[in-house]
DNA sequence: CATGAATGAGAGTTCATTCAT
DNA sequence: TATGAATGAACTCTCATTCAT
């Protein structure tokens, strides 16, 4: 998106500005609908004035962009760091895909509205729909890497732990926001569980 | 004020007239967008002036849901009668899961862009994601009813129904979509298929 | 304002209608005020189609003023006939005059918002000032007359009643509307009926 | 939403945009009327843009009553001063009050539509009837606390001075607007005056 | 660098009036 | 005669973007 016109801040204090509007701006985008967000909003909520964001960003959608790049992954993929740490194995898989999305989902319900409207975006608007398939494919082969390091030898390995990730998503966002109430979630989540482990292992 | 109710054409070109504007503004939201679209377009697609869509509808968003309720069926729910035609067992289960998916990618490729907007307003709009949430439990219902009486007798059986149906969405999608260059989708529907069958029949 | 392409309506059904719209239609623009008042309103009101009031009324406006011809008399000038019928002099005035600024403000609160609607359209809407312009001036005439052939021989006692009619219509609005707390509306009304006697008789 | 706030210029020239607005927008709805003015009109007058008037008004209406503040006072009560520096006494109270009323004819005429729009208004609007009761009793208290400064001693003086008000009122848009061809408009002029003597000094 | 006033196209919606039936 | 669907200009108000200071 930014193209030459746009000034990339050397300064420090205009290093500040540029991200408070990133901040800012996203936060509101996410709690309200980018639609629903106004640029004279963003500026005031970043303190700055409405000018001086169009000296940062080519225009409105640009900020959603930048605030996707800092800020989706914190958003939509909570720090599992532990498993870089840890042996994974088919022993402690199941509990390790617990506390996962069990992460995920307290992920999920910090920021609801972020979630729902970034997930929106996510198909209706081309740049924030690549951002995200680029980030999934990535997610897929570190996890997929990850698995192979720990010795899980499947074949189709990839393609395994793409139907995983999805799984997983579907799941936190069933459990957040669904409440059909006939459906029990912990049971779902269990059977959800059960079957990434059979695919991974199988 | 004005009288705000909404007129229910009796006459028949009246209900041609009001089904024409839910068929084409919808049709042109899915292809352009919500907010992208305007009741100017909508009116003119429709070959009528601006001020009869308010004579058929309360506001721009009321021809949205009409829409919805009119397509939302056939664009993400391909007719798959035939599935209550025969007996569904251990057999055959695999095979029509396949003719399912099948199914489901077709349609999803014939309305793309609609699939992806209908879908980003699921995930902005309060009455669209409603809506879905209606049709999601309805269709786990049914599928489930139809296994009990095919004989299928898994624990939690309608949980499984659920999951079953995220992971065909995620196929679909998959498939259409994001064609990630290191993935292959045939590869994964297989998986996925086998999956299915694992999470019905266990 | 009615021109000759406006039907005067012969056969009974069609007289009815057309009273049925001045009546409903001049109640609803009382009630809510011309501008707040559609003309589907008025229709439905009345119970005809809205195609017909065109028939029948040049425009909406027309309806307005065949509304004030029917009704502004009834709503502004109860009828105070008694006056016809007794002998009016020095010594009665007093009451006469009390018992009218009575009938007169019972007759005001019986119709407030049609009262006011009507006094603004007055002093916005030309025909409606010229239509009060020559009621008022009839009234005044009809007035005079009375009090000449009751023996009441003040100079120049045309403009004394016109003044005094002034004066009685201030008296009910103020009592009516104006609700200032530091100001006594029952001594007001003492002091304006001194006066006007004081005028008609001095 | 967006930031209903409405900016309060401090900029010189914002300060000049927004008084003429109030001048050209009150202006033009004296003239046309409040419902036969719209909001381009006004910014067109005023040399702004549409977008401006929004940032300095909530709404058009807001525009009416910020003229009402701004010009009702020049309108309807023309400035009196002198009655300040003189001693009022029964002697020189019917010059007093002649030149009162001439004063306030003479300001009637010269803007007459202003007058009458703003009349109507106050009879169809709450906001304007609210700004004129208030007026109203402002007045009336002043004029009050001037005579008693006077040694104007009447029982209920205060409910006097406000039947004078509408008196002279009433005798100001009579002469200047009714012009009912039998009335003779300065003989009405002279009973009045006297009246308005005899109501205060009685 | 920064401001925030200013722009003006465009949005959704209403409604007096017309006209095909 | 009568209907009520249809028109489309006009309305108020918003907002991404620009630009004078």
């Amino acid at each position: 998106m930014s193209d030459n016109t746009v000034r990339e801040p050397i300064q420090k204090r205009s290093i500040e500005k540029k991200e408070k509007i990133i901040k800012y701006g996203f936060e509101l985008i996410c709690e309200k609908g980018y639609y629903n967000t106004n640029t004279a909003e963003i500026a005031k909520a970043a303190g700055v004035s409405t000018g001086i964001v169009y000296s940062y960003f080519t225009d409105k959608h640009d900020i959603l962009l930048e605030g996707l790049k800092r800020f989706a992954n914190s958003i939509f993929y909570p720090s599992v760091d532990f498993i870089n740490d840890i042996e994974i194995n088919e022993n402690n898989l199941e509990q390790i895909i617990r506390e996962i999305i069990s992460k995920f989902i307290k992920n999920h319900k910090l920021s609801k509205s972020a979630h729902e409207e970034i997930t929106a975006m996510a198909h209706s608007d081309k740049d924030v729909a690549n951002f995200f398939h680029e980030n999934e494919i990535e997610m897929t082969n570190v996890v997929t890497g990850l698995l192979k390091k720990n010795g899980f030898e499947s074949k189709d390995l990839m393609e395994r732990v793409h139907i995983v990730i999805g799984l997983i998503d579907n799941i936190c966002h069933e459990t957040v926001y669904h409440k059909h109430k006939n459906i029990n979630y912990d049971t779902m989540t269990n059977i959800v569980i059960n079957e990434i482990v059979h695919i991974l292992t199988k």
